[in-house]
DNA sequence: TTGAAAGCGCTAACAT
DNA sequence: ATGTTAGCGCTTTCAA
């Protein structure tokens, strides 16, 4: 009856006050520092001293308290994945692939948004860094592309990582897809279906990645001996009404495009949508091309031809890169580039005679 | 010069050792006890000393530091939102509605993707908390619904709280929305245009949340005295594609319906695609039905007649209510229902009379 | 209103 | 191969 009282109350003290380092120390007769050796993996212990180590961090289930360890090693082991009002869909892989790079490696992930006009910007990520809220950061479009930012972190010695960047400096890591040569090859592709009067929808002008794939397309057309034309690229805003109305406004000039590249997936789902309400078939009377293959591009009628950028190995790549370069004293790699890579669907087929001229 | 040169040194060494909490004590001519209090806003303390603090922190730019902080008052200020498997706009709005309570409150965010039918599951997620990786969890679909998990956090003393859980304990704490009434709304809604045929198609079969939606649907028959009939209800998959092959299933048979509800918006849109590829027109020949407003409610031809469910808010109750719970002693609010609403689009109309008989 | 001292639970430098 | 001793930078008693 009394053993089994003590039993029971062992038990509740196990759940209820957390073993330390130190219990763990006394219970398997070592010093404390020869359990840290064991929980960190580190040389120099005796196999039968390990064994009796972890015994003891079995039967205490011993979980190092984390707090310690990063006040005392200076390191949080916590990277922050920072944002600024991205596509959920584009969010949703970017934060995937930089989760498995973080699990992976024993990191944690803090997610933050942020707002890229807001002037104290740098302040605020220095500060997240150095009050050990993390080690280092992951800029996403269009943060990865905001100068001010990006020198200051370098300045302060605050590790980041910049994702998919429009402008690719030498001396900073960064991580990035082949965008302009898919968008060069979408274009391409509508050309070579007989399209001369192909639009162009840009994306969002604070989106400098957005001005990549217009580069692509013009220098399609160039390589074409297509010229260039103004009247045929309208302002898009990213989103799906946006591609509505660039579309109606591109369809309704004396010349309409025979093809609409638009620079993501949701302007070119929205062209489609306008495309219907003018009564203009798909592919028939005009093709439609997007950018990015999320899941719309497949949910519209006829699917969209478009251009599949490996999102998810991107990010998975860039906390890689960052990691590797906390967790070691050498600079190790700086930079990688992933292929996108063009997907022909039904959206887009041979120019219709009659509307060609 | 020399005074420049002494400046710009002092400048560096603010720039790279980083402030203590002694150096602001020293500096202000204080204990650190009384800069303690003043950083975190305790009362006792002269204002002319906090003044002399506060000119201190500022000059020597101090940020305490959180990993000693967390270290001595043995709390993280950090929430972890734990999900598998969400889609990814659902993710996104209830990461937003949990950022937005953690950020007002000053804590940090972790995400941490999980299995829910990992095993050890349960002593995963508690050793979130008891490492002091976080204070609390926010658990969202399917996991809010994992029996096992809730009774061992709740057992072991890991602060947590459940979004839009099927099953609604009393003593546990929740968030949730009106969704069983707003099925009962959409199916009336359906049976009000004089649809008698009205098929279901399930979600998926983990998410045990989408089966309160199958009993508002049910209670709205019966309500209007139609019998129910397992022949009008298929199961998907919570996907575009699953909504495409149950619609196909359903609208193949002998009497088929002139209505489906499906219970998500992925899958009624599915359910339009497939409609379309049939040669039916939506909402003549065929009234289609979603639920959660997802973007792709206004993007399918028609828009998609659904329910609108205030995830965003949910969230950010949720996480209200969980650090509610962590700052104070008493216990404090323990659950929150939030009004979801029924939103008529151009996806149901009229039964055609010819179809129904 | 203020402060001294004792931790919090680990890592790191330096013995042995 | 193992242990000793200082910290890491705060919060928390408990005095004053």
């Amino acid at each position: 009856m009394f053993a089994d009282l003590r039993i029971r109350s062992l038990k509740k003290m196990s759940e209820i006050k957390k073993a330390t380092i130190n219990d763990v120390a006394s219970l398997a007769g070592v010093s404390i520092k020869t359990v840290s050796r064991v929980v960190n993996g580190l040389p120099n212990v005796a196999e039968a001293t390990r064994k009796r180590v972890n015994i003891a961090i079995e039967r205490l289930n011993f979980r190092p308290n984390l707090s310690a360890q990063r006040l005392a090693s200076r390191r949080s082991y916590i990277l922050a994945l920072l944002y600024d009002n991205p596509s959920a869909n584009y969010l949703f892989n970017i934060q995937s692939g930089v989760l498995e790079s973080c699990n992976a490696r024993g990191y944690d992930l803090l997610v933050h948004p942020c707002d890229h006009t807001n002037p104290d910007l740098a302040d605020e990520v220095i500060n997240l860094q150095h009050q050990g809220r993390c080690d280092g950061v992951v800029l996403t479009p269009p943060l990865s592309d905001v100068r001010g930012l990006i020198s200051a972190l370098d300045k302060k010695g605050t590790p980041f990582i910049q994702i998919a960047p429009a402008d690719r400096q030498e001396n900073y890591p960064w991580v990035a897809t082949t965008d302009e040569a898919a968008s060069f090859e979408i274009t391409h592709h509508l050309v070579s279906l007989g399209h001369r009067r192909i639009a162009f929808i840009r994306g969002h002008p604070d989106h400098k990645a957005m001005a990549t794939r217009e580069n692509g397309y013009r220098r399609a057309l160039k390589d074409a001996g297509i010229s260039y034309s103004r009247k045929l690229v309208a302002q898009g805003q990213n989103s799906f009404e946006s591609g509505v109305s660039a579309a109606n406004q591109l369809l309704k000039k004396q010349d309409p495009p025979t093809a609409i590249f638009a620079a993501n997936d949701d302007m070119a789902a929205g062209v489609i949508s306008a495309a219907n309400d003018m009564g203009l078939q798909v592919p028939k009377d005009l093709s439609v091309a997007g950018f990015d293959d999320t899941p719309i591009a497949t949910q519209t009628w006829p699917a969209l031809t478009t251009v599949r950028q490996p999102i998810r190995e991107m990010a998975q790549s860039a906390a890689r890169i960052l990691i590797e370069r906390l967790d070691s004293q050498d600079k190790p790699q700086l930079k990688e580039i992933i292929d996108a890579r063009l997907i022909v669907r039904l959206s887009t087929g041979t120019v219709n005679a009659v509307l060609r001229q």
